[in-house]
DNA sequence: TTGAAAGCGATACCAA
DNA sequence: TTGGTATCGCTTTCAA
């Protein structure tokens, strides 16, 4: 900027007004100045402009996994929102890794982010409190923070879909209903299983914690469980999965590795056993699972929505949000026990 | 900084070479800095220290969208190997828009990032080269840049892996093989048609412009070009799919929106119908889906660490990495032609 | 309408 | 081992 300046025979000042469109500047100054910026291929440093006026105009998300296509929904959401605010986002996926998240998020913060959105892997954000305190502003997204600052957060209603996902499988006749979902500790799989559990109660049956199998959300966990639920004397006619990697891990050990139709073919055990997923996922309508929708892109969208209200000054208590979910019919929730 | 250093009762200069874990402190004034550190809550200002140093510690990642599979597990292992370099990353999607692109590469580069990797949605990519005459790493992945700076690109077998798919439907007695694919203007789908024709060609086998319909990948238009192709006088009785958008949304095409096992269904005038698709995608397995595989995770991986090694000064000629592609024998392109 | 000087929060170089 | 001072590239404040 100094060798604009000089090469345009102004100050240093008058470039600045130049470059940001202040008013007040003679038009032929303004021309020499444009003259010398595109000769000298010059580019504002926005860096040093960030450390001058105290806002960085970019924002922190921390999600699980962008890999993951719901994660990668609601990343693509807050992105455009703002990209559409001027501001640049900065991601990061913790792997459910408490640590990783920790990390992440302070390495946001030393670069001065002006707000934070964060899919919790832990349950410990009592390092955010003093980030919190200096002025960055977090939203919580998918799951609600665990011990430290109070701060707005949206979630969907994991426990009321879960048990409309139930309902439904109860009303098609079935009484023994497997629940697969992750591991208790993270908060939708506990949530879900509540929904779970209160469906259950209200059809006035037993929770047999036979028929729940909760864990990491891989292939070979999946595969285990499955087997011995299956195996069990009085085996599950419907299984309720937790989240939309499970459904297709389920699936897949329906069908063997690079079997055909899983949800066609019968458990030898079982009969056909039905299928209810949490998470609507690309092609489940191909195979038609029937499912508990919710909504990744709204959830981002809510989530820098809230953010960027908070960062224009918005004050008042942090606000939680709870998006609903919607059960999509396509077939397998609807097969019936065999009699 | 100042705050600290006027707490601990030492100077400026003293207090950077604790933060920064700089040799030739005493123990005992690192620990009187330590403390005020801690009683003041201070953190190192990155953007400041960013300023001074030069280095951003920052790369910018601009992909067509974040929300597609493909360019999450890119995504992903980008930002892998940039954390585990220290570095963090600037995530942007230009959704095929070259103007969106240019737009989000130029607000990285005025934030000074140390490089940028792009998977470029435009042909002319003049804009960027007075930022890589400033000194700013650039490396293009999953297409090559049009024209603009000569920069290392990493992209996958386009041609090749188009090539097997047709020659394995060839191979298994099919002589109407349709090529369904994105807008001929994008690299890869020009590449994956040449690799097509070549196929034909080494087969002894006419090109039939008739037999390819190329555009935009939703399920509209892939719905239309279909429906005109099986109606034919002489219709494909194998598809070639370009993509794994495009792969989808023919399944769903030949199913009817939420039909049952569409892999299954003959659309009624052409007989079962063969497919091998490019791009495997997260449930092919289940779907029983022949395809062309490419390695996104791969493919991100080799751009950040050529992008990384230019960082850490390697100069020399820009490089062209070509990642190979696997044929997944899965069903669905093994199917024969009804006699 | 234009400019000079101070300062944002750190690091680098040289001196003590 | 420690400190002073210039400086990174820009904005802000105040003066001309």
């Amino acid at each position: 900027m100094n060798d604009v300046a000089a090469a345009a025979g102004v100050a240093l000042k008058t470039v600045s007004r130049v470059v940001n469109n202040e008013p007040g500047v003679n038009a032929s100054t303004a021309e020499r100045v444009h003259a010398a910026i595109e000769s000298l291929g010059y580019r504002r440093n926005d860096g040093a402009r960030t450390l001058r006026r105290g806002r960085t105009a970019s924002i922190g998300l921390v999600i699980e996994d962008v890999a993951d296509p719901f994660y990668s929904g609601l990343s693509r959401a807050v992105e455009d929102i703002a990209l559409a605010e001027g501001c640049l986002v900065f991601t990061g996926s913790s792997g459910e890794d408490p640590a990783r998240e920790r990390e992440l998020v302070l390495a946001f913060c030393a670069r001065r982010v002006d707000g934070l959105i964060i899919v919790p892997a832990g349950t410990d954000h009592d390092y955010l409190t003093p980030e919190v305190e200096a002025g960055i502003a977090a939203v919580f997204a998918d799951r609600p923070p665990g011990a430290g600052p109070d701060a707005d957060t949206v979630v969907c209603d994991n426990a009321g879909g879960a048990r409309t996902g139930t309902e439904h499988l109860l009303a098609h006749g079935h009484r023994r209903i497997a629940f697969l979902a992750d591991a208790p500790s993270i908060f939708t799989a506990a949530e879900r299983l509540r929904g779970y559990r209160e469906a259950l109660a209200a059809a006035g049956l037993p929770y047999d914690e036979g028929l729940v199998a909760m864990g990491r959300p891989d292939q070979a966990r999946v595969l285990a469980d499955l087997r011995r639920l299956l195996r069990l004397a009085d085996p599950p006619t419907a299984l309720f999965t937790g989240n939309g990697q499970i459904t297709v891990a389920t699936l897949r050990a329906l069908a063997g590795t690079a079997g055909p139709v899983p949800t066609r073919q019968a458990p030898p055990s079982a009969g056909p056993v039905a299928i209810v997923g949490f998470d609507d996922f690309e092609p489940a309508d191909l195979l038609g699972i029937t499912v508990i929708e919710q909504d990744p892109v709204g959830m981002g969208r809510a989530a820098a929505e809230l953010l960027f209200r908070r960062l224009s000054g918005e004050s008042g208590p942090p606000q939680r949000l709870e998006l609903p979910t919607r059960l999509v019919v396509r077939g397998s929730g609807e097969r019936r026990p065999l009699p």
